[in-house]
DNA sequence: TTCTGGATATCAGGCCTCTGATAAGTTATA
DNA sequence: TATAACTTATCAGAGGCCTGATATCCAGAA
């Protein structure tokens, strides 16, 4: 996935007559469906990532499996999906265009037959830093207007939705 | 896409010895990546709204659709890219199956011979009060923890989100 | 020891989302 | 008027996400 400056912003109002609805009322701003806010800031942060690694030939996806496997070394493709609370078909998919890449490496669990232990590589890690760093900031300007208390409140809530909604 | 009560959680723990690292920390939790976080909380609504609309047929960015365009109007494609912060090919791919489905119909507008408007029909409107009831529910439990002080704040983080990233 | 159920990997198919590119209608300007 | 710039729709391709369905491996029960 390529990203690239927009040479021109689709999302702009149109220069003649505008078919627009006034943009600060219905389901979009403050006021609207939190459910339709959660989205547009998630996509929004998908798309600055994504910009941001897009250079280092990476999606933010990606990113966020060389991650784990930093921080919990070799593991199998169903580790991950739990992990990262997704099913082991999409890790599969992301794991395969990491592998391509050379980012990462799967060997056959010797304690295992069935077990793929997928690991980084020495590209790979030195990719994850890289990616790191843009992330970091990235991160950083998501809660630079938020004081402390306000940071927790966003925090706390973000996590109680995914602990809530999800099945168990 | 079609959903239904998962018959086993893949995402719970093994029942054999644990490979699987600590669930409380690392990037996960109230501590880690607040973009992870953000991921998390959006991939659970998304899944919890598409898992109450599938009786329905219906998925969450269908029925952001219809919403729009049940209080706008009939739109072109493109306003309604620019009123939901998504590209125009995005659109055109969610419109399509909502046409094919009968719960829209596109035009030609008379004034544009370039502009083609899409309306909700009769079974659209419909379709998209019934849905309307479902992810109300939802959206109400996603505040249900939070005290009007919280909300504000949550809300005004989302916000904020979508708008200092997006490219302007 | 054999069988059965759980765990793992992966193929298939569908939807949403983006970037790029193209074609066609409209409007503004030289 | 002719041309350029803008708007709209849409084809093509890729990645990520899911549900279903298989096949294989392993461990515990009968």
């Amino acid at each position: 996935m390529k990203r690239k400056a927009k040479p021109r912003d689709v999302n702009a109002a149109p220069a003649g007559r505008a078919p627009n609805p006034a943009p600060g009322e219905g389901p979009r701003g403050v006021k609207g469906h939190i459910g339709y806010l959660l989205r547009q800031a998630q996509a929004a942060f998908r798309l600055a990532g994504d910009a941001a690694l897009a250079d280092l030939e990476l999606t933010l996806p990606q990113f966020g499996l060389l991650t784990l496997l930093g921080v919990y070394g070799p593991l199998s493709g169903a580790s991950l999906a739990r992990l990262s609370l997704q099913t082991p078909q999409t890790v599969d998919a992301v794991l395969k265009n990491l592998a391509r890449a050379g980012l990462v490496a799967r060997t056959p669990d010797p304690r295992h037959g069935r077990i793929l232990l997928t690991a980084l590589t020495p590209a790979g890690m030195a990719r994850r830093a890289a990616a790191k760093r843009r992330i970091d900031a990235l991160e950083r300007r998501l809660t630079a207007g938020l004081g402390a208390e306000e940071e927790r409140t966003v925090r706390a809530w973000l996590a109680s939705v995914a602990r809530d909604l999800l099945p168990r």
